[in-house]
DNA sequence: GTTAGCACTCAACTTAGTTGAGTGCTAAAT
DNA sequence: ATTTAGCACTCAACTAAGTTGAGTGCTAAC
């Protein structure tokens, strides 16, 4: 961890904020006219020079002011900015779209998500659970129209999907209720990613004696409503709010930015790879892996169910992001995300 | 209808062809050089002169060339343009993505949504069928947990929707098959729009003596799952090609354009309001309702399951379209997916 | 160690001048 | 009666030169 003496942390602080908040490269007289640390600005000019040595300012060109780099970024957030609370409005305003009557995941993400790029005002990014890790409780066959059967997967997250599938006309009773029973047997209690449908799908074959041409029909809903389940979506917000700042005027930064939102295999890639433990994580610029990214700052938060990690929430912005800000707002809607997810999940399932 | 005489016409289609393809506004002299028409530039020149008087070519101003106004393209897109046929690539790229193994509806649409604006290189927009007239077949109450009810509905659409509700433990078996009784006979064979629901609510009241507390869950859940089916939604790709057009390097119409497609409602509204009977809709400039639309092109197509109309596909792009091109990727794709539609949802359905 | 002063740098802005594609009009040619 | 050549005019877009001002680094005095 870089140690900077006192004078240099007020110095390179000032700098952040004001960067932050103007776009504008930051010159050691208006650090020294808009923060009080009583040093002319011949001093804070050599200061800036030791901290430009240091990596953690740069210069857009000899005349111009300074600018911080990813790592003087990296030492604002780790050190030196001052932590935000939010306020009462804020608080307010993420319950009433976040609180209750919210049936199902996804539409708590997407809200979630439409929030979190409200109170910021940069892009925000929510992603459904990861639900590999859940067990399946209970799987049943339905027949409807007498060539159709209704296949119904349930979770113990309280998730059900379903798919339809087509099988031949005049199959008995029985053979459904064999293959019925073979399901239920292979599949309850254990976990979606332990599902291995090949497998599932050479079994049955020994034990169908009768009407075998159901059994793929069947199976390949097995795995449709698996896929389903198991599937991440990726919800986006705020997509427009990039054209906010003056740094994306450049209209190549701009389509390459809306891009990668488009590709949003990339993104949820970039949203798992929180370790566990961390509750929010920031990448500043070259930080990121994703390559587009570096112009960018991703800020991630993790949501959970029992204390497992299962999906997670975020912004993405300029470098020069309010840090401060985002953190604390997507701190606290990690926490009603939790909150929620337990109530929709636990024992006050209500309602719907 | 208006009409112009042959000379117009050639002068007029050459100069919405070179727009089209340019951007530049076009000149008189280009348009003797660039086209067979047998004319000096003086010549043409006059004639141009007449097409602005009569509202068809507008000049950005005195000494550019001109430019053809929304009447303009109205002309051009009715009477003047050649109609283009798909290349046999372009053919295989569209039944690559669209054909078979899509056992989903969404799913469909989503990729119809990709291949469209990779096809046309601009932004496609294509919206989930409009289920409300669909006639529910079915709907099964399943008891999971002995506290919670997993509701299914399934549509003649092929349709299946479920949702899961809890219910006070200790239910009796037989009030549930009450219900369940009461639910199938009340909505067996009538269509989503015809749901009341709070007259099925009120009723249910009636006939049930015991385990009241069950009704408000399970007819929310019953609403839950009408509301999924009935609603529809938006799928957009290629949102970051306006920006390949020179018009759209102005931030401030960028901005505006993502905008408009964030706001999915707006958009949906937009789809549906083809009248029965069209086919493809072009709308241009200032004939698009939505008055941040006045600046691009909106071209529509209908698709259908037994000739009824249920849903649209679209383009969006600058008002210099190109028209023939769009117009014919949207009809073979609108073919191609009512194909679709009618193997997923008819005889044909098959495994997955 | 700190600061005032000064020469220097350089992007951004202003201004004036140039270019060239395009027009409308008129008079000659067909 | 059309069509066309010729010419004067317009105006956005580009270029070049000059100006401004915020910022720097260095040095010498405090």
């Amino acid at each position: 961890m870089l140690l900077l003496d006192d004078r240099k942390r007020k110095i390179l602080k000032a700098i952040v904020d004001d960067y932050i908040n103007t776009a504008e490269p930051v010159g050691s007289r208006s650090v020294a006219r808009r923060h009080e640390i009583g040093l002319s600005s011949a001093t804070i000019r050599n200061e800036m020079a030791d901290l430009e040595e240091m990596g953690l300012l740069e210069q857009p060109h000899t005349s111009a002011g300074r600018v911080p780099s990813d790592k003087g970024y990296r030492v604002y957030v780790d050190q030196l900015m001052t932590k935000r609370q939010l306020t009462a409005d804020e608080i307010d305003c993420i319950e009433d779209s976040l609180r209750s009557r919210i049936s199902e995941i996804e539409q708590l993400l997407k809200q979630a998500s439409a929030v979190i790029s409200e109170i910021t005002k940069y892009t925000s990014l929510a992603i459904t659970p990861q639900m590999n890790r859940s067990i399946i409780k209970a799987i049943k066959l339905i027949l409807v129209e007498d060539d159709k059967v209704l296949i119904v997967i349930f979770t113990n997250a309280g998730i059900a999907k379903n798919s339809l599938v087509k099988i031949g006309a005049g199959v008995s009773l029985d053979s459904l209720v064999v293959i019925a029973n073979y399901l239920s047997d292979r599949l309850t209690g254990i976990t979606l990613e332990m599902v291995n449908i090949e497998s599932l799908r050479f079994d049955a074959q020994r034990i169908m004696t009768r009407d075998r041409h159901i059994i793929d029909p069947i199976i390949n809903g097995v795995e449709d409503c698996i896929n389903q389940i198991a599937s991440a979506e990726v919800f986006l917000d705020g997509t427009a709010n990039i054209f906010n700042f003056p740094e994306f005027q450049d209209m190549m930064r701009a389509k390459k930015f809306l891009s990668i939102l488009n590709a949003k295999d990339i993104l949820a890639s970039m949203m798992f790879n929180s370790p566990q433990g961390e509750e929010i994580k920031v990448r500043i610029g070259i930080e990121n892996e994703v390559d587009e990214l570096k112009d960018f700052s991703l800020i991630t938060a993790t949501y959970s169910i029992d204390c497992e990690i299962i999906g997670s929430i975020g912004v993405i912005g300029p470098r020069r992001m309010h840090y401060p800000k985002v953190i604390a707002s997507l701190n606290h809607i990690r926490k009603v995300i939790n909150r929620e997810l337990s109530n929709l999940l636990g024992d006050d399932v209500e309602g719907q």
